[in-house]
Parts: structure tokens; sequence; C-alpha cells
DNA sequence: TGACGTGGCTAATGAGATTAGCTAGAATGC
DNA sequence: GCATTCTAGCTAATCTCATTAGCCACGTCA
């Protein structure tokens, strides 16, 4: 039997390719050693198990977005720089779509390197917002924003969840002059708007 | 052996309650049996098969957040009925993780019901916008951003995203604000900003 | 060239989903 | 009230996967 020349990363590269195919639900070791020719017990000589397998993936997805979003912010700065990251986070989500989707899963405890691969991605977008005057917990709000409305539509888009006819990528320009007027006109909300801080 | 008096809407309910403890990735037929007390296989007396299940809990969740959001919009309009339904939506996602996961998935072909309650859904968002004096195409649109904020920002929030240790709820109220002021400074793209159309 | 470490393999176990076929409780008709 | 029929819940069986144990040959390195 000819050794088939399998390592971690060759695994979790393959599973990552596999994942954008049939999607983040549907992998499993079976279909993983199937394309890469070997039997099913063989790959628990490189992986601990689908649950490693899935933090793997999730950790080179990390580390490819930062360095799309990266490169898409450098050289640029405010509005420019957000229209640029935006479009180029949109891109790898649909490019990606399993990958992009073993994106969202927080670092459990423990998980030290996942934690640091999502700081990197986070410091690209602190940069961004830096462009726009924003630092501190301004930055941490408009942060989650950002994200939020990125990740929701992306996440929307791959769902299937916008059946009207209308042009999506039209639609996402809207969500990113909607970003960019918030972050240029960014402020304190009115203390009147917050719910009281719980007991 | 007695009867243990199940139905489809029984099943379909105890498992939405399910659902909402142990995260919609852990839901199985298995568990759901155990709960009711019956052997796993009797529940295909009831439920087709697993994907039924969910399909049966995603259509119950839309039913339940459409009622939710409609009551946090009545008798209001504007602003006002913004920040409320988005806090329905927010405080429903909070309390029901699981259902409100099995909200995301796209009706498929043929599932004509599911695509009726999501546009039930949908009704009600589109009230609000037309509170803005928003409709047609600029309501589709506004309403995908609406859609993709809220549902980005608990989908973050469940999964553990947010891990500044930043009020979450500030964070929500700028989300609120972010999604108002474009709502009130809403028109259309300029053309230079929409990507060519695809060949 | 011979010892060794390790990658890939077969065999075995166990959880889940799903189907087939049985049986008794409930409902219905007389 | 009793026979008939329907059907909910059950056991048994099959299949797919994940995971572990233990074997053995390929390649490396002295």
């Amino acid at each position: 039997m000819p050794r088939a020349g399998l390592s971690r990363s060759i695994v979790i590269s393959e599973a990552a390719e596999l994942v954008d195919e049939v999607g983040w639900e549907q992998l499993t070791m079976a279909s993983v050693a199937d394309r890469l020719g070997v039997r099913l017990p063989s790959l628990y000589k490189h992986i601990g198990s689908l649950d490693d397998l899935r933090r793997g993936i999730g950790l080179l997805a990390l580390a490819e977005l930062r360095d799309v979003l990266a490169s898409a912010a450098i050289g640029r700065s405010g509005p420019d720089a957000l229209r640029e990251v935006a479009l180029a986070y949109g891109a790898y989500a649909r490019a990606h779509p399993g990958r992009y989707a073993s994106t969202v899963a927080a670092p459990g405890p423990g998980e030290v390197e996942r934690a640091e691969v999502a700081g990197r991605v986070l410091e690209v977008v602190f940069a961004v917002l830096a462009g726009y005057g924003l630092a501190g917990d301004d930055a941490v709000h408009a942060t989650r924003v950002m994200r939020a409305a990125l990740h929701g539509f992306v996440t929307l888009e791959a769902g299937g969840g916008f059946g009207m006819p209308q042009d999506i990528a039209v639609s996402y320009e809207y969500l990113i002059r909607t970003l960019d007027e918030s972050l240029a006109r960014w402020n304190p909300v009115e203390a009147a708007h917050v719910p009281p801080p719980r007991r």
C-alpha cells in the first residue's frame, strides 16, 4: 500500500475545498477520506476528530479572510477603505461559503490560537475605523455594528434569504453607504436610549 | 402500552423547546423521542424525517417571530416602531436561540407554506419602512439592510462573537440608530457606486 | 542492510436515522 | 354491547458515520 502522503495541513486544505462545495453542515470525515483516496480511519493519524477538523478549517479561513481584508484596505482610508473591505468581505464569503461559515464559531476556552487569528482580523477593521476617527469604546461598538451588518448580509444571501428579484449587489451598496454615513456621523447614543443597567 | 398521545404539532413544540436548550445543531430524533418518553421510531408516525422536523420548527418559529414583531410595531410608526421592532427581534433571538436559528434557512422549492409565513414577517418590516416613506425597490433594499443588520447582530451575539467587555445592549442601540438614520436619509445610491451589470 | 517510527489498513464498537412489520388501544358501525 | 378497522407505539433490522484498537509494510537513518 503506497503512502498517500497526507499531513494535517493537507487534510485541512482539502476539507476546506470540500466544505465550499458541499456546505459546512455536510462535512463528514468519510467524505474527506473519500476525496483524499484513503480509508476513513486513516485520517485520525492527522486529525483528532471531526470537531478538530472543523476548528482547523475555521483557523485557515480566518487567516485567509484577514489577508483578503488587509489587502483590500492597504493604501486606502476612510470611505474608500470601508467600501473595498466590505466588497472583499462579501466576495470572500461568496467564493468560499463553507470556509466562511467556519469563521463564525467563537473560540472556545483554551482556543488561544483561534482567538489570536480572530484578533488579527479585528485589527484590520479597527484600522478602517481609525480612518473615521473612531477609537476606544466607539471603535468597539462600531466594529460590532459593521461586522453584524456585513455578516448578516452575506449569511442571508448565502442562505437564499433574499427572495425578491432586486439586484443584491445594489442592496449591498446601500448597506455600505449606511455604514459609511453612520461611521462618519458617529457620536454617543443618547442616555435616554440606553436601557437601564441590569441589577 | 399506553398511548403517549402525540401529534405532529406536539412533537414540533417539544422539539422547539429542546432546540432552545441544546442548540439547533444538536437536535436529534433520538433526543426528542427521549424527551417525549417514547421510542425513537415512534416519532416517524408523526414526522417524516429529521429534516421535516427541522422545517416544522422553522415554520413555528417564523410564525412566533411574526407575532412578536407585529405586537411590537402595533400602534407605533417611524423611529419608534423601528426601535421597538428591533428590540423585540433581539429579545426573541436571545430567548429562543434554537428556534431563531431555525428561522434562517430559506424555503426550498415547493415549501410554499414557509414562503408564506416568511412573507408575513416581511409585511411587518415593510410596515415599519412605510413609516419612513419607503416603498417599492427602496423598501426591498432597505428591508435587506435592516434584516442583515439585525440578523447579523443576534447571530454573532449568540455565537459568542462579541468578546470585548463593552455592553452589548449599547452596541445594539448604536445599530438601531444607524438604521434609523439610514432610513430617514434614504436616497438612491449613486450610479458610480453600483458595479456594472454582469454580462 | 537492519532496526524503528509512523502512516495507512482492517476489524470492531456505538450512536443515530430510517424502514418493515407486529400488536393492542381507540374509534366506528351495527 | 360487540365486531371491525385504524393506527400509534413497539421491536428488529439496516445503513451511515465517528471513533478506537491493533497490525504491518514503507521509508528513513545509522
